[in-house]
RNA sequence: CGCGGGGUAGAGCAGCGGUAGCUCACCAGCCUCAUAAGCUGGAGGUCGCGGGUUCAAAUCCCGCCCCCGCAACCA
């Protein structure tokens, strides 16, 4: 496994999203790229845009703005937004792309030729003053269960009962609030995934090692009820990918584009493709990681999202790829996340209630965040964020237990020796001792971070950090120095080797405090300690090295108060 | 009987057949190099409730209660 494609669920364009979102694909996602780079695997780490949609054409008006113009500056400012976040995505594309219309409708071409693309013809709520046909979601109306006038065409917030949009008392639009409505005939193209229903059954029968979130929602879906049903991957709206068949036009489907569920995953295959074109390289660049008979089948490709997602990821796409009949690679494993909470309740868009991501990097640095958030990961149930926790969570592993470690061995170094790596005596049997507990603690960090285990990762690398504190007490280099300088100096050299051990090791959740920590201890090597004992001694005597100020400052009282009561509302 | 996830020390979590663990908070001690940081030890749990299987159950089975999410064209 020497070539891993990662690829993170893309967030929608309407809006900046909030840290629930981020923890759920694209910071494990990166935090896992990070990792096998660090390995000196080859990784393709792809994100993207989703921009397609009736969302996306609603809070284009309501900007004010065409929706191409619209998402072009949505995109720039998620861009700008992640790198902040140091996500290192090796691209981050659009769905838009010209390369994903390409490929959607390919997709679509060969899904008809294969058999599983299928006409149906169906009655749409239209609504003429909207000039628009309406999503059930966006047509409210009385309920007629319980009366409340708020109830969508989905359903009933109220009662939370099923609806159809026809059920409604009185319908309006949710978008004009016009009554002038109409069922109107329109024909819709449906994948055909019943059909594929087996096949992805015993697909999803091979993947044991799956995390039980991803298959029992996958599974869910294919045995509940009456089974998996097939899709419509059409709409009648103007933003999109225009229906094709292929290269040709499609009769029928004049004016229509296909479903943002559609296109969007095709965006990770697309957004390699772009990658491909912006480097101007050929085809063969991309597809050696997406199809196995040109170079992809010794390619581990790895998908993370949130719980939300996982229908799409585990049935839609592979069913569009298997039903193409052509060797595209599948997801070899999917991560899925539950949800991060905010403070008693849910993180939400449209409410605008918990912390966005452009917030957040307004108040801390983007490693405070990626640290708590990463070992807070919902793996196994919701989690939630609450602002003490952070608090204290932050200050204790991160200024007190890894921070104050660099600046008390730095510290010593400069006042007792010099800034350089101090030479004189020998490593005795408390330097085996460390050196065997850190060998055995940095196998235990990669298997755990092999296994994407994310919260296990982060406690095995605090076990790290804290190793070195130990070792510290029992060192006790300042009673050493007053008996024995060179036996001191050769504790402290050890002790500074630690810090660039501490560097590479920390960089996938920390990368830019591993950055401050590097440059320290002059050194650019950041080599993964295949070695520990070579890596604990990288650093040789006279080594110059500098003492950096504060890595971590620490989250106070007031501060987190005033955080607390600035994030209490709902954002503007 | 809709489906799924979860209910383990004050808080947040791990363990998922073999004498109940981790982090934080709390108490005591040690150290004094360091970001009032570090280290060691202690107190604190009848592992949601009730049955059952077993030499042995937090861990398997049955029933019940509670919390959260989902329930497909909203992304």
């Amino acid at each position: 496994m020497n070539r891993v494609l990662i690829t993170s669920a893309i967030p929608y364009i309407n809006g900046i999203k909030h840290l629930g979102n981020l923890v759920g694909s694209q910071l494990p996602a990166d935090l896992y790229a990070r990792y096998n780079r660090g390995r000196g695997r080859e990784v393709m780490f792809i994100c993207a845009t989703d921009e397609h949609g009736t969302p996306a054409e609603l809070a284009a008006a309501k900007a004010g703005k065409p929706v191409d113009e619209f998402c072009s500056e949505m995109h720039e400012v998620q861009a700008d937004i992640a790198n902040r976040f140091r996500l290192s995505f090796d691209n981050f594309g659009r769905s838009s792309s010209v390369q994903n219309r390409k490929l959607t409708q390919h997709f679509a071409g060969k899904l008809a030729d294969n058999g599983y693309i299928e006409e149906v013809s169906e009655k749409q709520v239209y609504s003429n003053a909207d000039g628009r046909f309406l999503p059930d979601r966006y047509i409210e109306g009385e309920c007629p269960n319980c009366g409340y006038d708020g109830a969508r065409g989905d359903q009933c917030e109220n009662c939370t009962k099923q609806l159809d949009p026809t059920d409604l008392i009185n319908p309006r639009s949710a978008i004009s609030g016009s009554t002038d409505l109409e069922v109107r005939e329109t024909k819709h193209l449906y994948l055909r995934q019943s059909k594929l229903k087996d096949a992805l059954d015993a697909w999803i029968d091979t993947k044991a090692d799956w995390p039980v979130l991803t298959t029992s929602i996958a599974k869910k879906w294919l045995h509940d009820g009456d089974g998996l049903q097939d899709r419509g991957i059409t709409r009648d709206l103007k933003w999109g990918v225009p229906v094709k068949r292929g290269d040709a036009d499609w009769p029928g489907m004049e004016g229509k584009v296909f479903y943002v569920w559609f296109d969007a995953p095709i965006e990770y295959i697309a957004a390699t493709a772009e990658l491909a074109d912006e480097k101007g390289e050929g085809s063969a660049f991309w597809e050696r990681w997406w199809r196995t008979d040109k170079g992809a089948e010794d390619v581990r490709y790895v998908q993370f999202m949130g719980k939300d997602n996982v229908p799409f990821h585990t049935l839609s796409f592979p069913a569009t790829i298997m039903g193409s009949k052509e060797p595209w690679k599948l997801v070899d494993y999917i991560k899925s996340f539950n949800y991060l909470n905010y403070d008693g309740g849910q993180f939400s868009t449209s409410k605008g209630r918990g912390i966005f991501m452009d917030q957040a990097l307004e108040i801390l640095p983007s490693d405070y965040w990626r640290w708590w958030l990463l070992s807070h990961a919902p793996e196994n149930s919701d989690s939630e964020f609450t602002w003490e926790n952070f608090q204290v969570s932050v200050n204790k592993d991160l200024s007190d237990v890894l921070g104050n470690f660099v600046s008390r061995v730095t510290k010593f170094c400069r006042s007792k020796f010099s800034e350089d790596v101090p030479a004189g005596g020998e490593y005795g049997e408390v330097e085996a001792a460390l050196i065997a507990d850190i060998t055995a603690k940095v196998r235990a960090y990669e298997s755990h971070m092999e296994a994407m285990d994310v919260r296990k990762s982060a406690q095995e690398l605090r076990g790290i950090w804290v190793a070195g504190n130990e070792y510290l007490q029992a060192a006790a280099p300042w009673t050493v120095y007053k008996t024995d300088p060179d036996q001191a100096a050769a504790q402290i050299r050890l002790a500074l080797n630690l810090i660039r051990l501490y560097a590479v090791l920390s960089a996938p959740f920390i990368p830019d405090a591993s950055k401050v920590m590097l440059e320290a201890m002059g050194t650019t090597d950041d080599s993964w300690p295949d070695d520990v004992p070579a890596a604990l001694g990288l650093l040789k005597e006279g080594h110059a090295f500098t003492v950096p100020e504060n890595v971590f400052a620490k989250i106070s009282d007031e501060d987190r108060e005033g955080w607390q009561e600035r994030f209490a509302g709902i954002r503007d």
